[in-house]
DNA sequence: GCTTAAAGTTGCGCATGCGCAAATTTGCGT
DNA sequence: ACGCAAATTTGCGCATGCGCAACTTTAAGC
């Protein structure tokens, strides 16, 4: 029907959230405020997000969660799941970053938007489920819901990580160290997962040759 | 002893939501019912739990996640990682079972305390960091920190699709096979991260002996 | 073009979650 | 035993989240 109409009411919600947030403060916006800025009443707003700060996240967030579920299955075969899932995952991470780089100054310092944010990340999950079930063939789904579970608990902890020493390294004015970019944290943070990525996929090739 | 009275009425609570939702059904208890039969304020009682169905939730969940910790402490050393951790958790899972086997029927059937159960699995997450890291010695806390995520993202995974196998073979009489008891479950979705957990073993031993 | 059913929106009402500051309890030193 | 400081409980107020039912819009069938 009105897919349309209906991304668009979404669009401008985010939109404004984000808007009204950068222009007077985070805690200085109501929902009504979203909800008028939008054009929509206030109960509609609830019926695309169902928090005050998932709106402003969303705007940051944008469509990640499909875009890396593309970007595995658009890997070559050539390449290792792992390497595809990992690369996958730091390209859609860091092309996110240019476009709203004071919105992220905005939610690193406010909590309730840290935990918003750090809720975005668990959004990969069932696009990376299919996109990985996709890759090992559809030998057995639940190892591929298993392993993508896994994959977005460790972005989830780097970035926890990253915020972490984020808001860190601003208060103390630059005493703390950053433990590293973004792109190295995820990297290192997914590592410890490659042994049993490997292994579904030898599995899945032993499988498929049988 | 100050922490004895605080222990005490978070078990009062949780004992008294437990009771009020058995009794009367879980829609028909208003937070400050709860609050009344433990005899504190309502305001109290969001002092110890953020949201209505955590309490009930949190009388049948327990104290899992230290028990879960402890419990991978406690296998000798001969065991491997994997199977510390595996036979951990399969172990608290299936002990907590028993208690209260009518409250389980209650929570599988409201989504919103299908939700909050689903959510106590995410507690086991810090002592399991702890407890691999000691495993692991102290070589790499950040390995140990993502193994826990993922193996507690894979506990989720089960929990999930036992809440979903058991509310369908009732709503369908019996028609839909139920995919296997509960240690199963637990122990076919965490199959795939042994991998994961054997490299990490394999690389802090080698580490160990330089 | 008109009717009709489904999809989406809105207003209402209620309970929840939580920040804040005052009041109360607890533990400790003297 | 006394009093002080920290921790905890409590009341208050406000905004949020959401179920529900009425109302409006959209797409499709005839």
């Amino acid at each position: 029907m009105r897919e349309q109409k209906k991304q668009a009411t979404r669009e401008a919600l985010r939109a404004a959230a984000l808007r009204l947030a950068l222009e007077r403060g985070p805690d200085n916006v109501r929902v009504d405020d979203i909800a008028e800025a939008a054009g929509v009443s206030p109960r509609t707003y609830n019926n695309y997000f169902s928090s005050r700060e998932q709106a402003i996240v969303a705007a940051v967030a944008g469509e990640r969660e499909t875009r890396v579920a593309a970007a595995v299955i658009d890997r070559p075969d050539g390449v290792g799941l792992a390497d595809a899932v990992v690369e996958a995952v730091v390209d859609q991470y860091t092309a996110s970053d240019a476009p709203g780089q004071e919105a992220l100054l905005l939610i690193t310092t406010r909590p309730a938007l840290r935990d918003a944010f750090i809720d975005t990340t668990t959004a990969i999950e069932r696009p990376l489920t299919e996109a990985i079930a996709e890759r090992l063939g559809d030998g057995d789904p639940h190892t591929a819901r298993v392993l993508a579970a896994s994959v977005t608990a460790a972005v989830r902890v780097a970035i926890e990580q990253w915020l972490q020493t984020t808001v860190s390294s601003f208060t103390a004015g630059g005493l703390v160290v950053p433990s590293g970019s973004l792109p190295d944290l995820l990297r290192a943070t997914l590592a410890p997962l490659t042994p049993a990525l490997d292994a579904a996929e030898q599995r899945a090739l032993r499988h498929r040759h049988r």
